[in-house]
DNA sequence: CGAGGTACCTGAGAGC
DNA sequence: TGCTCTCAGGTACCTC
C-alpha cells in the first residue's frame, strides 16, 4: 500500500532509469487502468508514443512523467478532438508540456524490466522505450492508474486540488496547522485528506498518531497549536525513516514499491499490532472498524476523547 | 463549504 | 475439495 515515502522511491528509481528515454510503444493489457484518460486505451497509446520523458515528479502519492512537445507526437486536449485542440492554440502560448500521470493506488508497481522478461500476473500496461529495458504497470486489485494529462508537466490539472505533501519545501507549516484547527472532524479523517495534507495513507496516519499520543477520532479543534505542530512533526519524522529504509534497496533496474522497499520490515508501533504490546507502555493495542479499514492505537498512550458535549 | 458514508477491485485466507 | 465470506484501502463521488 504505498503511501508517500514508496512513491517516492518509485520517483527516484524512475529519474534514474527512464527520464531522457522515448517511449517507443504502448500496450494497454486491461482497460480499468487508464479509465481516467480521456478517450481511454486507444488514445492513451497514440498520445504516448514518440514522446520523451524529461524528468519526474511528485505530490502526495501522485507521480509524473512530463513529457517534451515534440511536433510529431499527437498532442493530447482535455476532450476527445486533440488534433483540433493543438491547432487552436495560439502559436505564441507554447502550451505546457503534457505528462504521463500515475498513481499507484493499493498494489499498483511500476517496474523496470527487460522486454523478454516474462510477464508478470497482473501486468495491466507495457511501455516500451529506446533502452534495454521497457516500463510496466503492473496491479492487482486495479484501484491505480495511469493517464496523459494535457498540459499537466509542471502541475495535472487533475490534481490541482491535491495539497502539497510534508516534504515539499513549498509545505507551509503554519497554513496546515490553522486549517486542521479548524475543523471538527478527527483527526486522522484530516489526516487522510489528501486535499489538506497529501502524502499520508491508513498506515503513516496510524504511526504519526501513536508517536502523538493522540486518539485518531480527536476532534481537530481540540487540538492545541502545540499538539497540531508536534503531529506534523511526527508525520514528517515516520515518512523520513521510512524514506531511509526504502531508498537503500532501490540500486538495481528492478523499480518496486511492494515488499523490496523495506516497507513491511520497518518497525511498524501500532499499524497491524492488534493485541500486542504497546511499544511504549505494554499495553494491548488495539483496532477499530474506521472509514471502511482499521485503527490501530493504544487506548493507554492515546485515550479516545470524551463525546462532545451536544450544544 | 464540511462531515461522513460508500463503491470500486482482486486475491489471500478463514471457516465450514 | 470447494464453496462462501471477510478483509485489505486510496480516491471519487454521493448525500445531508
Amino acid at each position: 500500500m504505498p503511501e508517500l515515502p514508496e512513491v517516492e522511491v518509485v520517483r527516484a528509481g524512475l529519474e534514474r532509469h527512464v527520464t531522457g528515454a522515448t517511449i517507443t510503444s504502448v500496450a494497454v493489457l486491461h482497460d480499468r487502468p487508464v479509465r481516467r484518460h480521456p478517450g481511454g486505451a486507444t488514445s492513451f497509446a497514440a498520445a504516448l508514443t514518440g514522446r520523451k520523458v524529461v524528468g519526474t515528479r511528485r505530490r502526495g502519492k501522485y507521480l509524473w512523467l512530463p513529457l517534451d512537445n515534440s511536433d510529431d507526437a499527437e498532442r493530447v486536449s482535455g476532450g476527445d478532438s486533440g488534433q483540433q485542440a493543438a491547432r487552436a492554440t495560439p502559436p505564441d502560448t507554447l502550451p505546457a508540456g503534457d505528462a504521463l500521470l500515475v498513481h499507484l493506488g493499493m498494489s499498483g508497481q511500476l517496474l523496470v524490466q527487460p522486454p523478454h522478461a516474462p510477464a508478470e500476473r497482473h501486468l495491466r500496461v507495457r511501455i516500451g522505450l529506446d533502452r534495454a529495458w521497457e516500463l510496466r504497470f503492473v496491479d492487482q486489485r486495479m484501484f491505480g492508474g495511469l493517464s496523459v494529462s494535457a498540459g499537466g508537466a509542471d502541475l495535472p490539472p487533475e490534481i490541482a486540488h491535491i495539497a502539497r505533501d510534508p516534504l515539499d519545501p513549498l509545505f507551509d507549516d503554519t497554513e496546515f496547522v490553522a486549517r486542521l484547527r479548524r475543523r471538527t472532524a478527527g483527526v486522522k479523517r484530516l489526516l487522510l485528506d489528501q486535499g489538506l495534507i497529501s502524502g499520508i495513507g491508513n498506515i503513516y496516519a496510524d504511526e504519526a498518531l501513536w508517536r502523538s499520543g493522540l486518539h485518531g477520532e480527536r476532534p481537530a479543534d481540540r487540538l492545541t497549536r502545540a499538539q497540531a505542530i508536534e503531529l506534523l512533526r511526527h508525520v514528517r519524522e515516520v515518512m523520513v525513516e521510512a524514506l531511509d529504509q526504502g531508498g537503500t534497496s532501490f540500486d538495481s533496474l528492478y523499480v518496486n514499491v511492494n515488499g523490496e522497499s523495506g516497507y513491511f520490515d520497518r518497525a511498524l508501533h501500532a499499524y497491524g499490532r492488534e493485541d500486542a504490546p504497546c511499544d511504549r507502555c505494554g499495553t494491548a493495542i488495539r483496532r477499530v472498524a474506521f472509514m471502511n479499514r482499521s485503527s490501530y492505537f493504544c487506548p493507554r498512550c492515546q485515550p479516545a476523547p470524551r463525546r462532545r458535549r451536544v450544544v
